[in-house]
RNA sequence: GCCGGGGUCGCCUAGCCUGGUCCAGGGCGACGGGUUGCUAACCCGUUGGCCGAGGAGGCCGCCCGGGUUCAAAUCCCGGCCCCGGCGCCA
């Protein structure tokens, strides 16, 4: 049973708390039950109704033809009758779908309590991070209560937007010029890095059993209602003028709507994927926030860890999605942090949430590249996605997803450029990547040069 | 894009012309049970969703959405998808 409607009517207690640490309405809650109640009860007066209906009308079927008259006049004077409480019916249901659709994810008892970035939770840190001397107060402060090895250092590097430009390895001004604002000319090096995460993304997540998949960069309106809420279709998804198909913002959302309206096998679950997908996205509520550089762009590209699990099993899941993404990280020798996301600051979609959080020398901050979630059955209860003992046996209940970033390129190039950059300006390449990069004559394998853009600037 | 064929309860398929006997028949698979020294074969039952107490019973369900009718898998209209042929294209 969806777990929403199960807690409606076995532990509505469960549903207000949820609501309360996310900070929505409890009286949500009330009005689903009572529109719940309602429906049922409508329900069952149309089934009985429809019952007599169809008694009438297989007699109709029997009678002589001197009784047919009578009985197929009290027929359609039941039909009216019938008519009449459909409407309410269906008004009751469109308005019950609405409210119960309306309900976020219910928050799972591990998530922080909490409405702002500041009561997210740090669980733990990885790395060495290099702090600039002006930061140091500031570092301090994001790591309390850890301890965390650190160096500081007297210069501070340059942040990644100004270097990009400065050694033309990206040219964003041409390019909001021809596509607007947050989109970018990667050149050379950076196109070299952003092949050679891929390919490091990919090879460490096959190796684990993940099946590598380039999904639709295109959906329809109905399989992406299943796996995002409403408001994330105004604040970042782009629409294809005169068709019924979006750009989708990630690779999670057609994977997660591959298997919709199926029944699948407990023994072909776990289902790992991973998907490699541009996404694209509108940034709409991201006014004035990282407008240089290529930190946040409509258009990036991603690796994508997806799975489809039993309830039992995603909780477990969650950790090692972490975890794989941690090992990339690790592997790349980024210092980061995970956090906890609080539940006011959880989307709706999520039950719980981590994100790994990389630090950036020039911005003095941990900042999120990474994103880990559980969406339990949120999705697969709007995509119809459920498990049973056998293929084609009856079904035991949805199935749980969860889905986590990998890479994102364009965010881990940043912190690449920012962590690895000595005072000369080369940037050293992690070792991990050269494997990817050794192939090929012309790309760099151990350092990113400096060098004056290629060509002169302006328009 | 055009012409033709088609979408049926996990898979395959019957029914559709000629609306009611279809609360959709059969085969395969799966699950439970029986028979058998074991396996195989065979036999019986179960195998979509919802309301209800996981009872009795009932409602809905034949790609999706409308319509005609007392009654629609079956007739009509609109849409989506799949297959074949032609055109176009990397």
């Amino acid at each position: 049973m969806w777990s929403i409607l199960y807690y409606l009517r076995n532990d509505p207690e469960k549903l207000r708390w949820s609501q309360r640490v996310r900070g929505e309405s409890e009286e949500l809650v009330d009005r689903a039950i009572a529109l719940d109640a309602e429906w049922r009860k409508l329900r069952a007066e149309i089934d009985s109704l429809r019952h007599e209906r169809n008694v009438l009308a297989s007699k109709i079927a029997r009678a002589p033809p001197a009784e047919k008259g009578a009985l197929v006049e009290a027929a359609r004077a039941l039909d009216r009758k019938l008519k009449e409480a459909e409407e309410r019916l269906a008004s009751v249901e469109a308005e019950r779908e609405r409210v119960l659709r309306s309900i976020p994810n219910v928050v799972h008892e591990s998530v922080p309590p909490g409405r702002s970035e500041e009561d997210n939770v740090p669980v733990r840190f990885w790395g060495r991070p290099r702090v600039w001397r002006g930061h140091l107060e500031a570092f301090l402060q994001q790591v309390k209560g850890h301890s965390v090895e650190y160096e500081v250092v007297d210069w501070r590097p340059m942040g990644h937007a100004d270097y990009v430009e400065a050694h033309g390895l990206a040219d964003t001004e041409r390019a909001s010029k021809v596509a607007g604002a947050r989109f970018y000319y990667m050149l050379d090096g950076l196109v070299w890095l952003e092949l050679a995460l891929v390919m490091y993304a990919l090879d460490h997540l096959s190796k684990k059993g993940f099946q590598l998949v380039i999904p639709p960069y295109m959906l329809r309106r109905a399989p992406l209602e299943g796996v995002i809420s409403f408001a994330d279709f105004e604040e970042m998804i782009y629409k294809i003028e005169g068709e019924d198909l979006y750009l989708i913002a990630t690779a999670e959302h057609p994977i997660a709507a591959m298997h919709a309206g199926e029944t699948l096998a407990r023994d072909e679950l776990p289902l790992l994927y991973a998907g490699v997908s541009p996404c694209f996205r509108k940034e709409a509520g991201a006014h004035g926030r990282d407008t240089k550089g290529i930190f946040r762009v409509h258009q990036f590209t991603k690796v994508e860890q997806f799975v489809f699990c039993t309830p039992e099993e995603s909780w477990e899941w969650h950790e090692r999605l972490i975890r794989n993404a941690e090992e990339l990280y690790q592997g790349l020798g980024i210092p980061y942090r995970v956090v906890n996301i609080c539940a006011g600051e959880l989307g709706v979609v999520a039950a719980k949430k981590y994100d790994l959080e990389a630090w950036f020398p020039a911005q003095g901050r941990y900042r999120e590249v990474v994103s880990c979630s559980n969406t339990t059955d949120y999705q697969s209860y709007r995509l119809n996605i459920r498990y049973a003992k056998a293929r084609g046996a009856p079904a035991e209940g949805y199935v749980h997803t969860l889905n986590s970033t990998a890479i994102a390129t364009t965010r881990t190039i940043t912190a690449i450029l920012e962590n690895f950059q000595r005072p000369d300006g080369v940037v050293e390449v992690p070792k991990v990547l050269r494997k990817y990069l050794e192939v090929f004559d012309e790309a760099p394998k151990d350092y990113i040069e400096p060098k004056p853009a290629k060509a002169p600037k302006g328009s």
